[in-house]
DNA sequence: GCCGCAAGTAAACAATCATTCAGGCAGGGC
DNA sequence: GCCCTGCCTGAATGATTGTTTACTTGCGGC
């Protein structure tokens, strides 16, 4: 359908995928597919404005030129690799959500198990999609953005389902309360996991991804 | 001699101690604390690295050279604002805790009221001071992460008083505790308030850092 | 009245950036 | 054999950067 858009399916990361492409198809994304990943770990440890297209383009052994074979400009490269991880975290999330059942319960703690283990397995890509996205122009932006909104509304509708139920009694502020506060609460806690932790850290992705899960039920007052 | 100053107002930290300096030690600060607002102003709303020291000072009225009498350059000019800034959310901290009493629960409370309403009302500062410091070398960088791991350690103390106290029962996964990774959970969660809220949001600045405190304690699971 | 100094200007500095362009070189279809 | 196309190189382009320099200017103390 978008025909020129060669990003379809899946990014740097997931390479098991790869090995189901036609060869040929395979060896022609080859390159792509390198300077994404040469991408991904320069921004995520420099950052988008100070790594030059020289840099990421001499990690793959080529030369800045090459690059505009494959994208038409340094900005249009971080939307690629942004939005494919991007989409691949709301997918994974509503995959999570929808394989949970229907106890509210377990519905924010799949959720949040989920947004956290990617966070914390795929740190360098999640690290790149939550901070560089200020460097990209107007239209991109807003593509990114609404994906986030997504994700937000997905947690939102969790907690009304819960409170609606009487599963849930989250903190009520005066006599009212605010949903969507609580909800970007919780994601800027598990988003920024990939901050620091690191695979050196005393408890690993699963049990990291278990205590963030156990927080959260706890904040929004869940009932045993 | 054209206008003295486009902007009008010299916020920066703490501006209640201006008023307390003698006039003429003010006065000689004047364009020194009105770079320093032109800098927050701009590297909040565009980064650090795209921000020139042209667009600065012209926001001040002045050519770029003048930047170069008060600053010894661009990455000190940053280190100035983030160090402030830093060192001062470091004293309301630990004034707040000091001020709660003995009480983990009130500490606790005491804590993250000040830390999230600071993030609040002064989201333009807390947002340079949390999103710049990559671009601080490698000397800089280090004074400022010090002082974060010291507010930091202000909160693992208090969780720590907790549960020796037997008054918070926080998270267990696999019989073992991480009350680090609690602690920078509970921060980053806080932190990015300054992200995302605006005084058009539903909760005032009080009832946000109340909605945040009462997260808190229930996820460290604070009796009642 | 004049000196000295802090602070500002305009211009120049060297470096570096993203992007473009002309050309080379492979290999598959004819 | 030949052209076309995809991919690459190496050099050039034009704009912009942080910082330095040489020169001015306003002003308080003597």
């Amino acid at each position: 359908m978008t025909g020129k858009r060669k990003t379809a399916a899946v990014t740097a990361p997931a390479p098991e995928r790869e090995a189901a492409r036609a060869p040929a198809e395979r060896e022609a994304r080859q390159p792509v597919e390198a300077i994404r990943a040469a991408a991904f770990a320069q921004f995520a440890e420099r950052g988008y404005p100070v790594v030059t297209v020289r840099d990421i383009m001499k990690a793959c052994g080529l030369t800045q030129g090459a690059l505009y074979n494959h994208f038409k400009s340094k900005d249009e490269l971080l939307h690629d690799i942004i939005a494919s991880t991007q989409a691949e975290l709301e997918r994974v999330c509503q995959q999570a959500v929808a394989g949970a059942g229907e106890d509210p319960r377990a519905r924010l703690a799949a959720f949040v198990r989920a947004y956290v283990m990617r966070h914390c397995r795929l740190r360098v890509e999640a690290l790149v999609a939550n901070r560089e996205i200020g460097w990209l122009d107007g239209e991109r932006v807003a593509d990114i953005r609404r994906s986030r909104r997504a994700i937000r509304d997905v947690l939102v509708d969790i907690l009304d389902d819960g409170l609606a139920k009487g599963l849930f009694s989250p903190p009520q502020i005066d006599g009212r309360r605010d949903l969507k506060a609580v909800a970007m609460a919780l994601l800027d806690q598990c988003t920024h996991v990939s901050m620091w932790y690191g695979p050196g850290g005393r408890l690993s992705e699963e049990q990291m991804a278990r205590l963030y899960a156990e927080m959260a039920l706890r904040s929004v007052g869940a009932k045993a």
